[in-house]
RNA sequence: GCCGGUGUGGCGGAAUUGGUAGACGCGACGGACUCAAAAUCCGUUUCUGGCAACAGAGUGUGGGUUCGAUUCCCUCCACCGGCACCA
């Protein structure tokens, strides 16, 4: 044993020992429960950063726990290769995207190695080779034929000068990142899955998901977004009639005009026919397809001079078109109705438009009841008495009028009135509730043939096209005589060449005038293949179910169905809705497709929140910003250990403090886990990872704080290594500790034996044991866990006992710090295990057991409140009856003083928490 | 704009089911060791008043429920994540 603690060495020997004894490489055994713990594969963009360790810190915590709880753990990982920062890098650098990507994969593999993960690397791949992108051209030419994927029009942005499609982060304050042209948007033909198709079930499966976050499921209830509403349809004065799509059927009277979209072709027509809607169409035209950037730009229109006929007034009303109103959602059309919509009052307010009340709140509607039953009172009072008024058949009550009057003066003055309420100016169905009318209006729509009842989601389909180079290939081809043709899956792979040159911001594969020539499968006539790539979110659709079955002919086998459904999946917050959303629809693909025989991916999410840390800067004299990095700079404080200010070590000048933020290139507060490592180890990283914060809270990285997670592991190596000299040196026996599992003489075995400090050590081991366990398996509450850890550390080091009970006694505590923690640093624990005397490796040990004899109290201590101030505590017995813990609390001196002044009219007493004196 | 989340000492955070607010770590301050420094060890550290005993205040804001609220309900504010072509 070392006397000081050589971070490098002991790491290097563990992880030496587990490659050597391939301890974490696992095949199917159907003897022992599996668990599958999953982190998000990474893209492998060059250097590892503290996402990524953050992430697999907590996965590699969760693993190594179930395996010590006798579980057979899987714990994969693989490279989501394909992806636009290689086109980048690419541009930037003149080399081919895939030569990068590989030199990415393998630094970063070297970075994970060395924080000693218990990955199974024997199924290690990377998603842009052609053995993994096979099967997912397959699947598409297999969904094809099922009907799921199609093919249509879509907006994308345009950059006309570079005259490329950009990605929604390439456009910035509506211009193209390279170019500064102001984006256009421009309609393309596109591949798409129908996952609308599977909406319902998304939408089903997620009650009986109770493993993932409430926040995940309803941010995906809310993105499939449901709702059951009517198409109505509006004619047209001397053209087809439009079809709006509506939620609110019950304001139906309360339309005042409509609403279509720029692209929609009665738009196009009135653009064909008037300059001035042409240049208005052409404006919607500017900016990106972003629905960020839709939503916030200011709502602009323009009156087409076409009339709709109200389908149940017969009232004409204006055609307008609105920059809002999205040609790809709905039908493109939209009614407006600005006494009860937000958006449309605002549209009407700004062009002077109609604002027609036609719903009234409860409290307007129950104020008009009430008028009448006055008046009612006087005709019929017996009607009156029995309930029947109707309450808006008496408008002529004196005062209702000027009632309704007033709540329409507000709806136009002050906003929208967009509850729910009672059909006023409605017809025939005045005096209906929400329910009632639209039920009524539906009916009669319907019968009239000018609507239906229509179930609409939010949820659009997939589009999976990308008019870039370094992705999959879309296995289509287009001959001149047979239309559009799969691939037949004998030629599959279509393999996407990777030794290209990269030259301006053209993808390689379109300008390649060679690539794309092919002969039709099925005429056998020349023919070209579709250039588009997939979706990168393709890949990390599936890889989860790939790592169950390396080498598999087809996309997964049988081996699927012992590893899946995944017990646990880790990644960020940032994934809830979009990876989460395919990830499981994929699954779904998969199981109709007979694959596995589950119907959800993963049955527990934990989403870790973001890596942080302090931004510094200091401004230019020509007012640019230069983002500094913490590593840089010196804090400055005062005498209360605030901070008032930083300096930059290099010139000692000040530099200005920015907000704490995610760690990022552009702002410069990035922290290198590399750096990180050689300096402080593995273990110590991983120790502060873990600490630091709760895992789905963000965590800032602080490099003190990294020093005291050092110094910690230091103290540890230290303590138990002077531990194992003393024993070694024969001042006592060599006991083996009850924590282990392993002795017949543990102190255990004889309670009464103990002093009241040797049982009060021996509670707090096994109160440790219970709590850590509780926060790894049930919380994920690593952060305590350590805490408790710590606790149970310095209790231990403080213990001075040096009879032959003491010294078992510490051996007992070591070992379970050593075995508690192991999960969390191994490396460390693998080293301490050993010198504690034991054989087996640490990660293959079973987990502890708590004493349940160690834990009993005689006594509890009890918080004494009055009127829910705490005044003190007082001591117990742990079976007191309540009238005793009652006498002692009031007895207490500090407690009695307000009770002699006051009554006491109520004793609380919670066993063994609190008792509560209320005084009056 | 819409959807989801977060807010507690000087800082990161703890308080798990409504029951002693501030565990653990960092920082700061005082002390020991040292020629000195680093490292290490011991102690103090929510704020205000007080020599002290002690008293009062306190979990983003304002209100509510309760014997008792960081925890439950309502209002407002600030910040963060996502918004379909970043991954």
């Amino acid at each position: 044993m070392q006397d000081t603690y050589d971070f490098a060495a002991v790491e290097a020997a563990a992880q030496r020992f587990w490659n050597d004894s391939r301890a974490f490489e696992v095949t199917e055994d159907p003897s022992r429960p599996k668990y599958y713990c999953l982190s998000m594969l990474p893209y492998p963009s060059g250097a590892l950063h503290m996402g990524h360790v953050r992430n697999y810190t907590i996965g590699d915590a969760i693993s190594r726990h179930r395996r010590m709880l006798g579980y057979n753990v899987l714990q994969p990982m693989a490279w989501d290769a394909f992806g636009l920062p290689a086109e980048n890098a690419a541009i930037k650098n003149n080399t081919a995207p895939a030569k990068w990507t590989y030199a990415n994969i393998e630094h970063m593999r070297g970075q994970l190695k060395a924080l000693g993960y218990a990955i199974d690397w024997s199924r290690e791949f990377a998603t842009c080779r052609p053995d993994y992108y096979v099967h997912e051209q397959r699947m598409f030419v297999r969904l094809y034929k099922k009907g799921l994927v199609y093919r249509k029009h879509a907006l994308v942005n345009w950059d006309p000068v570079d005259q490329t499609v950009l990605a929604n982060e390439q456009v910035i304050d509506g211009r193209g990142w390279r170019s500064g042209a102001i984006v256009e948007k421009r309609e393309i033909p596109q591949w798409f899955l129908r996952i609308t198709a599977y909406a319902d079930e998304l939408l089903r499966e997620l009650d009986r998901l109770p493993g993932w976050p409430e926040s995940v499921k309803t941010m995906q209830r809310n993105w499939i977004g449901r709702s059951e509403g009517l198409e109505i349809e509006f004619a047209i004065e001397n053209e087809a009639p439009v079809t709006v799509f509506t939620t609110r059927p019950d304001t139906l009277f309360g339309a005042t005009f409509v609403t279509i979209a720029p692209e929609h072709p009665l738009a196009q027509k009135a653009a064909a026919a008037d300059p001035r809607i042409r240049a208005f169409v052409e404006e919607c035209r500017r900016g990106g397809v972003a629905e960020a950037e839709l939503e916030t730009q200011e709502k602009k229109g323009i009156e087409t001079g076409f009339h709709a006929i109200h389908p149940l007034t017969g009232e004409r009303l204006p055609v307008w078109i609105g920059n809002f109103v999205l040609m790809g959602y709905g039908t493109g059309a939209v009614m407006g109705v600005p006494a009860h919509d937000e958006r449309d009052w605002e549209f009407a307010t700004k062009y002077d438009l109609l604002i027609r009340m036609v719903i009234v709140s409860d409290a307007v509607r129950d104020a008009i009841a009430e008028l009448g039953r006055e008046v009612a009172t006087h005709a019929d009072p017996m009607a009156a008495a029995l309930g029947e008024s109707q309450p808006l058949d008496v408008l002529e009550a004196p005062g209702a009028l000027a009632l309704l009057e007033e709540f329409e003066r507000r709806i136009v003055t002050e906003g929208a009135f967009t509850d729910y309420g009672t059909l006023v100016n409605s017809g025939e169905f005045d005096g209906l509730d929400y329910r009632g009318a639209f039920d009524a209006i539906a009916a009669r729509l319907e019968r009239e043939g000018k609507g239906r009842r229509r179930v609409n989601y939010r949820l659009r389909d997939w589009g999976v096209s990308r008019q870039r180079y370094w992705g999959c290939p879309i296995p289509i081809i287009y001959c001149a005589r047979c239309g559009v043709v799969p691939v037949p899956e004998e030629q599959l792979p279509v393999v996407l060449p990777e030794d290209v040159r990269f030259m301006g911001v053209q993808s390689p594969l379109k300008a390649d005038p060679e690539w794309r020539k092919c002969t039709c499968p099925q005429c056998g006539g020349a023919a070209e293949r579709e250039t588009d790539t997939f979706d990168t979110f393709m890949e990390s659709s599936w890889y989860y179910a790939r790592y169950t079955s390396p080498g598999a002919a087809d996309m997964v086998d049988a081996r699927a169905n012992y590893w899946l459904p995944v017990d646990q999946y880790i990644g960020g917050i940032e994934h809830a809705i979009l990876h989460l959303l395919y990830f499981r629809f994929y699954h779904k693909l998969l199981r109709d497709a007979g694959l596995v025989n589950c119907d959800e991916p993963a049955t527990n999410l934990l989403c870790q929140g973001m890596v942080v840390a302090e931004t510094f800067y200091r401004e230019n004299a020509d007012g640019a910003i230069d983002w500094i990095n913490p590593a840089e700079v010196e804090i400055e404080r005062d005498e209360r250990a605030r901070v008032i200010g930083a300096r930059l070590k290099a010139d000692g000048r000040p530099v200005s403090i920015g907000p704490t933020e995610k760690m990022s290139k552009s702002k410069n507060n990035g922290v290198d886990p590399q750096v990180m490592v050689d300096k402080y180890g593995a273990d110590t990283v991983r120790l502060f990872s873990l600490f630091a914060a709760p895992p789905e809270q963000s965590l800032e990285w602080n490099e003190a704080g990294v020093e005291g997670m050092a110094r910690f592991l230091r103290r540890l190596w230290r303590e138990v290594q002077q531990h194992v000299g003393s024993r070694e040196s024969g001042t006592v026996s060599g006991e083996r500790s009850a924590v282990s599992g392993e002795s017949s003489t543990a102190p255990g075995s004889q309670p009464s034996a103990l002093s009241p400090q040797q049982k009060s050590l021996r509670r707090q081991i096994h109160e440790t044991i219970v709590k850590v366990s509780d926060d790894y398996a049930r919380r994920y509450a690593f952060n305590t866990a350590i805490a408790a850890l710590m606790e149970l550390f310095n209790a231990t080091a403080r213990f001075d006992d040096t009879s032959a009970t003491g010294c078992a006694l510490r051996q007992e505590a070591f070992e379970a710090i050593v075995l508690l923690l192991a999960p969390i640093t191994p490396h460390i624990c693998h080293a301490l295990w050993r010198a504690l005397g034991h054989d087996d490796p640490v990660h293959a040990h079973p987990w502890p057991q708590a004493d349940a004899a160690a834990l009993r109290k005689d006594t509890v201590t009890l918080a004494v409140q009055v009127n829910g101030k705490l005044r003190g505590t007082v001591e117990v017995a742990a079976d007191a009856p309540r009238e005793q813990v009652e006498k002692c609390a009031l007895a207490l001196p500090e407690a009695a003083r307000y009770t002699a002044v006051g009554t006491v009219k109520k004793v609380v007493i919670v066993p063994g928490k609190i008792v509560n004196i209320v005084v009056g």
